[in-house]
RNA sequence: UCCCCGGUAGCUCAAUCGGUAGAGCAAGCGGCUGUUAACCGCUGGGUUGCAGGUUCGAGUCCUGCCCGGGGAGCCA
């Protein structure tokens, strides 16, 4: 009776003959030996197959078997150092349950371009599946985390009849006739289902038809959205800075090696521990415009300089000298397209800098912060900062003013480090019956379609607050990743459906 | 909606001033006893995004369009 295994759980059966069942990442072939990559879902091991411990058909299939190839394995596991998982399989017997031909997807670097319309394919890459099983983590943490605080996951609905804020953002349907729009935010829901659970969070995807194409922009992505019953602003803070702990520490527990796959300092990670720092709109306005910022970003500038004469020093001298021997070939090339790549970031950054000066200095008090602005104000910080209390006009009809200063509302952001921008946006809501008709009016909103909302002020109305946090921001940033696309599995972007 | 960059072999990219379209990888064949994006040799592989223009001659210059990437605005 063989046993069979996932790679995932190879260690437990060192010295034991398993059976593998997947799919060939790639292979290495020499005269009597071919290292075969398996791919199972659960992991990446290598097995080894040398021409005189298999019979002559077992070896006649190794050599034919080609990359994604379906395959079923046979072998004794054991450790070998030289591993990234720490042991390898010694092939006993190989079946081929499906010969592939033509793979699109090489071992070699693509295209963004290429890949994306092989998404279907792309994601049976390494990198993909160590982003994968992170995004499955931090879905996990976060209903473990509102499990445990006595939080209900209810659903909003993904067709609605009434814009949240604006419609210009909003994908319109045909609903049985009637124009219906999908959902934006499950927030006026969430707010409702509070009313009736005390804590709840909805977790769903959300729409916006927004004309983006940047690294930190999905026309499709996951949001998940508490509301509380009896918060308050400072309460709600408390609340997200625990859940952004939460999450990144039980990532850091338990998907270490993924990070280390994409080469994800976790160090930057480690940091990030309650209290985050806490500032003002007003606040956050003053750091814009302060000399300091003015330092960081020429000292910024001098950083990059230095990178790139460095690297193209580098370049200069792994084309000139041409080392023969121990240095491959294959590494020289490789180093140099790696150097040329950081080298186009670096010009874009430099481009940007001067961009960015000058949009920090003139900052106005009453604006809100744009993409450059936030980047400037989270590397002030070695963890993710809460700003709140932003000018009440650019923010939504349904926060609440701040009782000490009518020209603010209560509302809050969390930035994340490095420049990944707004991963939380929420605050206080508006729980005045007639405060709340006035704010509608003023957003020259239609009233008719919030009656069932004003019920909820009319019926019980108490302090309440909540926010939003979106998935695959905050995932790029934990995996350290350059565009927000990857980290879920079919994108939805302006130009791209398929597949 | 606006700004910047790009589109050349299956893939990633070269091609000087407008002058014979090329390399690496992949594929196929051969070689190599432990490889880590293996390595070495040989072979096949092209409507240079589309349409028009300038020119003796266009991948290269000009005009328009299409597609993609990045950014602004807006946002999580």
């Amino acid at each position: 009776m063989v046993l069979e295994a996932r790679i995932e759980e190879l260690w437990r059966f060192e010295g034991q003959e398993v059976t593998l069942k997947g799919w060939l990442a790639h292979k290495r072939s020499s005269k009597r030996i071919h290292f075969l990559i398996v791919r199972d879902g659960s992991g990446f091991c290598q097995c080894v197959v040398y021409q005189p411990e298999v019979p002559a058909e077992v070896w006649e299939r190794a050599e034919r078997i080609t990359q994604e190839s379906a395959l079923q394995i046979t072998g004794l596991v054991r450790r070998d150092e030289r591993q990234i998982g720490g042991y390898e399989l010694g092939v006993r017997d190989l079946e081929i349950v499906h010969l592939t031909q033509g793979y699109p997807i090489t071992p070699k670097p693509h295209g963004v371009d290429f890949l994306l319309d092989r998404r279907h394919l792309w994601l049976r890459s390494r990198r993909q599946w160590a982003i994968m099983r992170i995004r499955h983590q931090v879905v996990h943490a976060i209903h473990r985390f509102f499990d445990e605080r006595g939080f209900l996951k209810l659903d909003a609905p993904i067709f609605t009849g009434n814009a949240v804020e604006g419609t210009t953002t909003l994908f319109e349907t045909d609903f049985f006739g009637q124009p219906a729009y999908l959902s934006q935010s499950g927030q006026l829901y969430g707010e409702a289902m509070a009313m009736a659970f005390g804590r709840i969070y909805t977790f769903g995807p959300t729409f916006r038809a927004e004309k983006s194409k940047t690294r930190r922009h999905l026309a499709e992505f996951w949001m998940v959205e508490p509301e509380m019953a009896f918060f308050d602003l400072e309460m709600t803070m408390d609340l997200a800075e625990e859940l952004v702990e939460y999450i990144v520490q039980q990532v850091l527990a338990h998907r270490r090696f993924e990070l280390s796959l994409l080469g994800r300092d976790p160090e930057a990670l480690e940091r990030v521990r309650r209290p985050f720092p806490r500032i003002t709109y007003t606040e956050a306005v003053e750091i814009l415009r302060s000399p300091e910022t003015q330092r960081m970003l020429r000292a910024d500038e001098e950083r990059l300089q230095a990178e790139r004469a460095e690297l193209e020093a580098e370049a200069e001298a792994l084309r000139s000298e041409r080392p023969a021997g121990e240095v491959r070939k294959g590494e020289i090339e490789h180093r140099l397209a790696e150097i040329a790549h950081r080298l186009s970031e670096i010009e874009e950054e430099l481009k940007n800098i001067p961009l960015w000066m000058d949009s920090a200095r003139n900052f106005r008090w009453g604006e809100d912060f744009g993409g450059a602005d936030e980047t400037i104000l989270s590397r002030h910080f070695d963890r993710p900062v809460l700003v709140h209390r932003y000018p009440a006009a650019v923010k939504a009809f349904y926060m609440k003013r701040d009782p000490r200063d009518e020209r603010l509302a209560l509302g809050v952001d969390m930035l994340a480090p490095e420049g990944y921008g707004e991963i939380i946006g929420g605050g206080q809501r508006e729980d005045d019956l007639d405060t709340l008709i006035a704010r509608i009016r003023e957003h020259n909103l239609p009233l008719e379609v919030y009656e069932w909302y004003l019920d909820l002020r009319r019926y019980g109305s108490v302090p309440h607050a909540g926010f939003g946090l979106g998935l695959e921001r905050t995932l790029a940033w934990i995996c350290g990743l350059k565009h927000v696309r990857e980290t879920i599995p079919f994108p939805r972007m302006m130009g791209r459906l398929f597949p």
